[in-house]
RNA sequence: GGCCCCAUCGUCUAGUGGCCCAGGACAUCACUCUUUCAAGGUGAAGACACGGGUUCGAUUCCCGUUGGGGCCGCCA
């Protein structure tokens, strides 16, 4: 076994619903540093007994990370040399690591009440010196104590007896030398009155068990580091390495990204345009507005027909950067091109626009086929198109994505030229831009004649189509905006759009000919008014 | 309150003592192109939090201040 394969990375979420964002960093950094290092990549569910049905609350995490192409190598449903990958059903080993702590000395059993410990740390808080200490004082050393404890009714957790002198010099590899005094650190619970451990212990245990070579984590564990250290190092486990990653900070603030702040993110408007977005496009597939999914989870961008490659980027840019001018990034790019020495200290927020930049990018590297798949099934959603995909139908779809360019930027955008899948005498109009150009004085007319010379034309290609405009506009003498804004309208129902040819020549002839005349008759009767 | 972390344009960042009166990207603005909306092209505006040191010389090193964040649970 080489010096690689002993590199082992974790990421242990606990199945809380959704998967946020800050996760998502979190496991794409752990995945991009052991991908390069050629090391084993564990997802451990760091789980309670409290939660049943596991298979059920591990779903959204375990989706998340294969749609963003972010695999495990040891864990829920791939297995693994170091079963089980549920925290919840290791108990055995936590119980066996509390009895070596208790027999080595470095846990105690405590009888304190609740009450009792609330009542000494408050008033340690407010004494001058501000550091809470437990006294100790229902601290049982031996059988005898446990006993006369006992009879008085109490009920012990175990707590770890912390040292009272000395530092821990922790070398982070993101942020250089950090120190802690153990006096400071306190006496933590790790076992509770029903028998039950804490999260630190388990955490710590199961790394070392795990054979976990690197922990690779959010910063706020940063101050949780001595405890799971010292019970490391009481336990006779290899220590390994530590690196503590910058936050993922709300758009426009240094906070914490949360999810439950999602009324405050609204008020961003960036923010809220692209949450806006994504409720639009799903809202025209039947997607109510309490089904979309928060946006501070992975679970929106992928509804709202994001490129899993483009958040991964993006995300990776967000605390990491190669240099001062690399920025885009694919899967494999990233895997060779990360390194933890380069990721930074300070958090970094979340940046909507930068996203949809990021995202554009990806989409318009695609090829045309590759985004005809992705966007075909917004279509079938939308009730637009039936399956299977008539080749008609397929070759509009192909001709549309080509022509629409960077103007879809997210799959569903689609959904903009629904107008192209619709029946000729279903086609809405957008009603100010039809007032303004189809009911200006003189409109209809040109719109007419022009619609004459449509009849006959051959072959109905974009530049024969933009020729015969050319001549048409000039013999007429007036201004190619005097035709083609209310020919735009009456072809698509929309004042915007891409190129006025293309979008003839993908209608054909016929459906052009067909919705101008449907244009007039509206525009010319006096009801719609 | 104690401890820990952080601090370059609005945002993401490059920068490890002189190449920096600070570079790139997104956003913004102007001009240009143009059948609309984008895109593109050209250009503009925009930052080293503050105060002390160290040094011939600090964005870079040290100290302090300020500001922000995190942790101090019989939560994870």
């Amino acid at each position: 076994m080489n010096a690689a394969e002993n590199v082992r990375v974790r990421i242990a979420p606990s199945p809380t619903g959704a998967m946020h964002l800050g996760l998502v960093r979190t496991a794409l950094f752990n995945w991009l540093f052991v991908r390069g290092q050629g090391g084993k990549f564990i997802l451990r569910i760091d789980d309670t007994d409290a939660q049943r049905n596991q298979a059920e609350v591990v779903r959204p995490i375990l989706e998340g990370l294969r749609w963003l192409g972010i695999d495990w190598d040891e864990g829920p449903e791939v297995g693994g040399a170091y079963e089980p990958y549920f925290q919840s059903e290791r108990s055995r080993w936590h119980a066996e690591a509390v009895e070596r702590l208790l027999h080595t000395g470095h846990a105690y059993w405590d009888y304190a009440t609740p009450e009792e410990i609330d009542a000494e740390r408050k008033q340690a808080i407010e004494s001058k010196q501000g550091v809470f200490r437990y006294s100790r004082r229902w601290m049982a050393e031996g059988p005898g104590e446990r006993h006369r404890f006992e009879a008085q009714g109490r009920r012990a957790v175990v707590r770890l007896k912390m040292p009272s002198a000395g530092r821990l010099e922790l070398d982070d590899i993101v942020r250089g030398r950090v120190e802690f005094e153990w006096l400071r650190e306190q006496d933590h619970v790790i076992q509770r009155q029903d028998g039950t451990v804490l999260y630190h212990l388990a955490s710590a245990v199961d790394d070392a068990q795990m054979r976990i070579s690197h922990v690779i984590r959010a910063e706020e564990h940063l101050s949780n580091t001595p405890r799971q250290v010292f019970i490391l190092q009481a336990l006779g486990y290899p220590m390994p390495r530590f690196a503590h990653l910058p936050f993922v900070a709300e758009p426009g603030s240094r906070n914490k990204l949360s999810k439950r702040k999602l009324a405050q993110y609204l008020r961003n408007r960036d923010f809220a345009e692209l949450v806006e977005h994504g409720r639009r496009l799903l809202d025209r597939v039947g997607v109510g507005p309490e089904e979309v999914p928060n946006p501070v989870t992975v679970d929106f961008y992928r509804e709202a027909g994001f490129l899993p490659e483009a958040l991964v980027n993006y995300l990776a840019l967000l605390g990491w950067a190669l240099d001062d001018h690399s920025e885009l990034f694919s899967r494999e790019e990233l895997v060779a091109a990360f390194s933890l020495e380069r990721v930074n200290r300070s958090p970094a927020s979340f940046d909507p626009l930068k996203l949809m930049a990021i995202e554009v990018r990806h989409m318009l590297a695609l090829p045309v086929e590759e985004r005809v798949r992705l966007t075909r099934p917004w279509l079938v959603r939308a009730g637009l198109v039936l399956r299977p995909v008539a080749p008609q139908v397929e070759r509009t779809l192909s001709a549309v994505v080509e022509a629409a360019g960077d103007r879809i930027k997210v799959t569903g955008d689609i959904l903009d030229y629904a107008g192209f899948f619709t029946s000729d005498d279903a086609l809405e109009y957008d009603r100010a831009a039809f007032e303004k150009r189809l009911r200006a004085p003189g409109a209809t007319d040109l719109l007419r004649r022009f619609r004459d010379r449509l009849v006959s034309v051959e072959p109905f290609t974009a530049p024969v189509l933009e020729d015969l405009l050319a001549r048409f506009v000039a013999e007429e003498e007036v201004k190619v905006g005097a035709v083609i804004h209310a020919l735009r309208v009456a072809l698509t129902g929309k004042p915007v759009g891409f190129g006025m040819f293309e979008t003839m020549a993908i209608l054909g002839r016929e459906s052009c000919l067909a919705r101008i005349e449907r244009a007039l008759v509206r525009a010319e009767s006096t009801e719609e008014r």
